[in-house]
RNA sequence: GCGCCCGUAGCUCAAUUGGAUAGAGCGUUAGCCUCCGGAGCUAAAGGUUACAGGUUCGAUUCCUGUCGGGCGCACCA
């Protein structure tokens, strides 16, 4: 709504000072000043040029702010400030008919057109299909999901993928784990599987079996038959609990895939061909120091990546000296498949547990020529579930965990996103169970979301009084409005910067921030009062909070209601 | 030993990709309901941004080192 008028019209501003150049059109920075009093926007283009131009950054500033096309609709004045901050400040005009555009927009406001229309891909959650989700896929599911809707408001082309990992050692030993269990259950001795999963959820899974194929199975060895039942069970599973949590998948790919179209092999001869390769018992590059050297006894031969050509302290394995290949050539298999789908970028989010993958693949990616900005991941950080203080123990060994599942019905899909959401994704997060359960003022979810309530509470009052907002424009008078307004106006910057930066927990801190400023509002400013029109005025101005603050809810994925029960506790 | 993440108010965390006087919530203290939802608002108090250097107009942010916490360092995924 401004971003793109002040970076043209300061382009314009170079230009006539002779100063211009696609470069520096490309590095111009705007931003909303945290202190009002340094205006409504602010660049701080004259200092980087000061120091390539070898002037003073004041006088350059005062230069541009001169040359800066007269622009009375939007902006009343454009000062120079500090040591060379140009500042622009709305005009009243542009303040008094802010709630009308946004109105006019509705659901659309907040998203822009002028990103560049990539194609991106997010991989989120690819949980092993082994168990349910953990918390750590919950704050994943919660992250990676907004992701796809900010860069889609950004006007990019983006898409959710979940990745299946249904080959290899961990699904065969699912299925032994499964098949024991069903042995179990119709009393046969079966000896379990060592390093098995033992949790309770396949015992029930076991449970659910058709008994006649099953006992076939069991009678013939087949422990393919109950990996592939666990396998779809489990992924039937997951994907219920993710649909129920909001969180939607493009698609959902399987590694089988990759092994049975050949591209596996493929891939591996396109690395060998590039001398990427070598077949050896211990790696030729080593530099990690680590105590945990594995010393292979009698397993022969492995193939070696070369990775330390790119960085890494060591090669990897790709094929083990059975001939089976590791985790990571499908895993470059599948990203050189991601690029093949037409994705420009490949932003994956991964457990902390799987940072050491990132350089390996990055550089087997790099050699295969794809982009070196083809694949960002993004690590998102371990959660520790705290109940009374106390950490609670998650142990996957013991089956006991808390699941998804179990943070959905303990504290509710909403308030867990707009927990996960609120912290940056690679810090670690403390999730307060106890304060998240709390449906009260100290709950900054609803917080939000009662901002939210008593907008539309305002509205249906005053509809009743056959009130209804203004169409026509006149200028603020009071400081809340004016103010309210101001944080309205900064909505489409924050979620471009959101989503440029990949920072979705800036949208939870904006939302926060305008339900306060619209509790300052509605505390200074009556809206329903003796004055009809200056009632209807102001409830253009609560129409368009309701707007920015449910478009914000809907980028997170957390419903905006238009009531809220009061709990009972607080009603009196 | 090596790599990654992190260290900001008593606690949990922000700080607009290097910007102006480092901000919120909780907790503490003192106030505000004749009225549109008090799940709210106002104010006070709380800081050597772990520590030491460096880069520059300017550093919580970037670089180096030290200390502290977490995770990883398999022919598991």
């Amino acid at each position: 709504m401004v971003w793109k008028p002040l970076t043209d019209g300061l382009a314009a501003a170079l230009r006539s000072l002779g100063l211009w150049s696609e470069e520096r059109e490309r590095r111009i920075e705007l931003a909303v000043p945290r202190d009002a009093t340094h205006g409504d926007w602010t660049s701080n283009l004259a200092m980087p040029l000061a120091r390539e131009l070898k002037q003073p950054p004041r006088a350059l500033a005062e230069r541009i702010a001169a040359a800066f096309p007269p622009d009375p609709e939007r902006f009343a004045e454009v000062t120079v400030a500090g040591p060379g901050f140009v500042n622009f400040r709305y005009s009243p005009e542009f303040l008094a008919g802010l709630p009308n555009r946004i109105r006019a927009l509705g659901a659309e406001f907040g998203c822009h057109d002028h990103a560049h229309g990539l194609r991106i891909q997010i991989e989120y959650v690819s949980a092993n299909p082994t168990g349910p989700l953990n918390v750590v896929s919950a704050r994943a599911a919660a992250v990676g999901a907004t992701l796809v809707r900010l860069l889609r408001a950004t006007g990019h082309d983006a898409e959710g993928e979940f990745y299946i990992n249904d080959a290899g050692n961990q699904v065969d030993l699912l299925g032994a784990s499964v098949a024991a269990r069903f042995a179990e259950r119709v009393g046969t001795a079966a000896e379990f599987p060592a390093n098995g999963y033992h949790g309770e959820y396949l015992a029930d899974l076991a449970r659910q079996l058709p008994e006649a194929p099953a006992r076939a199975a069991l009678a013939r060895g087949d422990l393919g038959w109950f990996r592939e039942q666990a396998l779809d069970r489990m992924v039937a599973w997951q994907r219920r609990d993710l649909d129920d949590y909001g969180a939607e998948f493009a698609n959902w790919f399987r590694e089988s895939q990759l092994h049975a179209s050949g591209d596996v092999a493929r891939t591996l001869e396109e690395l060998i061909g590039r001398d990427m390769t070598y077949r050896a018992v211990k790696p030729e590059v080593d530099k990690s120091a680590g105590d945990r050297g594995v010393e292979p006894e009698d397993s022969g031969e492995a193939t070696w990546l070369r990775t330390s050509r790119f960085g890494d302290d060591k090669d990897r394995v790709i094929v083990k000296g059975n001939g089976a290949p590791t985790y990571l050539l499908p895993d470059v298999a599948y990203h050189r498949d991601k690029r093949r789908r037409g994705f420009r970028h490949a932003i994956d989010l991964w457990g902390p547990d799987h940072h050491g993958h990132i350089l390996p693949l990055a550089a087997a990616l790099e050699a295969l020529g794809l982009e070196a900005d083809f694949l960002k991941v993004m690590i998102v950080q371990q959660v520790n579930l705290m109940a009374g203080g106390q950490p609670v123990k998650m142990s996957k060994r013991a089956g006991e965990f808390v699941s998804l599942r179990d943070l959905m019905d303990e504290v509710g899909a909403d308030c867990a996103k707009f927990f996960f959401l609120m912290r940056g994704t690679s810090t670690h997060l403390d999730f307060d169970l106890d304060l998240a359960k709390q449906q009260n003022d100290e709950n900054p979810a609803y917080y939000v979301q009662y901002a939210h309530a008593r907008v539309c509470s305002i509205l249906r009052y005053a509809r009743e009084r056959g009130l209804e907002p203004a169409t026509a424009e006149r200028p603020w008078t009071a400081d809340g409005e004016r103010a309210l307004a101001r944080m309205l106006s900064t909505f489409p910057e924050v979620v471009r910067g959101a989503a440029f930066a990949r920072e979705p927990q800036r949208i939870p801190l904006f939302l926060m921030e305008t339900a306060a400023e619209f509790h300052r509002f509605y505390h200074q400013c009556r809206v329903v009062g003796d004055d009809a029109e200056l009632s209807r005025a102001r409830l253009q101005l609560v129409d368009a909070t309701r707007i920015v603050i449910a478009n914000g809810l809907a980028l997170l994925g957390v419903t905006a209601p238009e009531r809220m029960e009061r709990p009972a506790e607080l009603a009196s």
